[in-house]
DNA sequence: CGGGATCCTTATGGATACTG
DNA sequence: CAGTATCCATAAGGATCCCG
């Protein structure tokens, strides 16, 4: 295929215009480091290396698909380092890279600003709540 | 009496996972705005007021159903304010609330996170994948 | 112990049609 | 214009079994 690279050029052109929206990689990346548990997952690690057991019971409630699917994730972004220690169990300690620490240090401010306006945000959806109705 | 089992489990677990979370609306607010369009919604409003269909249009690709849900969840929050005139073709405008401003200046924190380290992302991520397959 | 593979349920999002 | 309501496709997430 080398002859539509015109046409192509150009859809991929509009579509890196577009960088405010989606094919951008930074909104992706967004998309990703705001996952469900990945949050939760750094702010554990935020304590020091961790066993995947030890996670999976301290988060409790994550499913070990998600626990092992959302580390891969981090682990293959570079926020996470795995280290797999081969005894007869086999042990394998999770931790955070200092990529991972910058971004975790990003959650913490995210979090500081839902602690301070949490009471507003819960005010304003009673408030809103409360005139649906009302005319 | 077999109803539940299933059901009835992944609610003990639901439960579990809202006791863990209980002293933590961070994560809730997390999810809230990594929204796959609450993010480029309130980028867009803090050019200013705008209205729903200059919305729909200048994020475009995104549904009207998701546009109104977003915009119907960011209000509730107190994050936006919707203001209807009620002219011959109805008017009504959006615009970010002060506390909507304040959460839209963290996403653009993280934003530049991303946008200062995605590179090393992806480094990682080339390497994570070359090293897959290795043995 | 750590995790891959598989199956299944549910949440999310988009297209379409209709309304005040 | 600014929604609302409905149906449908897909993705996210979870339960279970199994293996090194």
């Amino acid at each position: 295929m080398a002859t539509v690279t015109a046409s192509e050029r150009r859809e991929e052109a509009r579509a890196a215009y577009n960088a405010f929206m989606k094919g951008c990689p930074t909104n992706q990346l967004l998309i990703r480091i705001s996952d469900k548990w990945a949050g939760l997952l750094m702010a554990a690690l935020k304590d020091g290396p961790q066993r995947y057991s030890d996670l999976g019971r301290r988060i409790a409630g994550v499913s070990q698909k998600m626990l092992t699917q959302t580390l891969r994730t981090l682990e293959r972004d570079g926020l996470v380092e795995r280290t797999v220690t081969p005894s007869v169990p086999v042990r394998v300690d999770y931790a955070l890279t200092p990529l991972g620490e910058s971004l975790a240090v990003l959650f913490s401010a995210v979090k500081d600003w839902a602690e301070e306006h949490i009471e507003e945000v819960v005010e304003a959806r009673e408030r809103y709540d409360a005139g649906a109705g009302t005319s």
